[in-house]
DNA sequence: GCTTGACCTGGAGTACACTCCAGCCCCTAG
DNA sequence: CTAGGGGCTGGAGTGTACTCCAGGTCAAGC
């Protein structure tokens, strides 16, 4: 498979694949009689598992250095279990993280709602609060 | 309280702050005798709220346009409430793929301690682990 | 033979979000 | 009264991760 569709296979752009080949990220593929580039199963496998890292906010220099593990061989294997034991953890503290934080942002489409509905409720209080600045008491910020 | 005690208050560097005012993320406050910043309660709330959009992933350019419609008034309440329904969905989107990753990763992770486990023989379990307490051979948690 | 399209290289440029000065002012404690 | 600490401004610099050329090669189709 040539470049353009092992873009579209792994979900990188072509720019970002050659960027990751020159910094080690990615092995050099074979290339073809034209010098271009040839992907097989392997690079795709280790592509996509790159591109879950990425996706789970791994920097590119702890991707280095999994990769560099990776190209030494079996006797890496704790060390490299070991990286993705540690960053399992980053990405669970961060589903966390985001779970709060979408807890806070449902209390807020609440209060926005309740502020909506009461504005056109059936008690009709328009108050006319035109007030450019920051003088409105507690209201969704 | 001055912007030190507010940038341990927010989470945000002093630095940072001062940059959301410039960029106009965050009001001028007001300024003691000596010209030093002042912050407040309702501050207080507003930058904490930013620190949770941007937890959540929330580009500057997205939190400035939502401060701008905050800024306007009441009359934009709908617009700031279809804001932050859009931004929760990503978010929740963004959870359900970062799980979707985490099992990835577990399953790699016990490939890895399957691949170790039988390297050190299978009725042989010898405990030459730097890391005590998760030895057993099994998918992580 | 010529055009088109995919791919090549090395290197420059971009976007984003800060982060860090230099040089200055003000207040308080010793 | 001076040393130290915190704060001020405007602007330059940084890190990360790409992203985009310019200028060239190669193979196939018309």
């Amino acid at each position: 498979m040539r470049i353009a569709e092992f873009a579209r296979a792994t979900g990188f752009p072509v720019d970002t694949l050659r960027y990751y080949e020159k910094i080690g990220l990615i092995d050099p593929p074979l290339r073809d009689s034209a010098g271009h580039r040839i992907y097989g199963a392997a690079e795709l496998r280790w592509a996509e598992f790159l591109h879950r890292l990425r996706t789970t906010g791994m920097s590119i220099s702890e991707m280095l250095a999994y990769a560099r593990a990776r190209a030494e061989g079996d006797a890496t294997a704790p060390e490299r279990a070991e990286m993705l034991r540690a960053h399992r953890a980053e990405v669970a503290a961060r589903v966390a993280e985001l779970q709060d934080c979408l807890s806070v942002l449902d209390t807020k489409i609440a209060t926005y709602e309740a502020m909506m509905s009461a504005k056109r409720g059936p008690d009709h209080a328009r108050s006319d609060t035109r007030d450019p600045g920051r003088a409105r008491p507690q209201a969704a910020e």
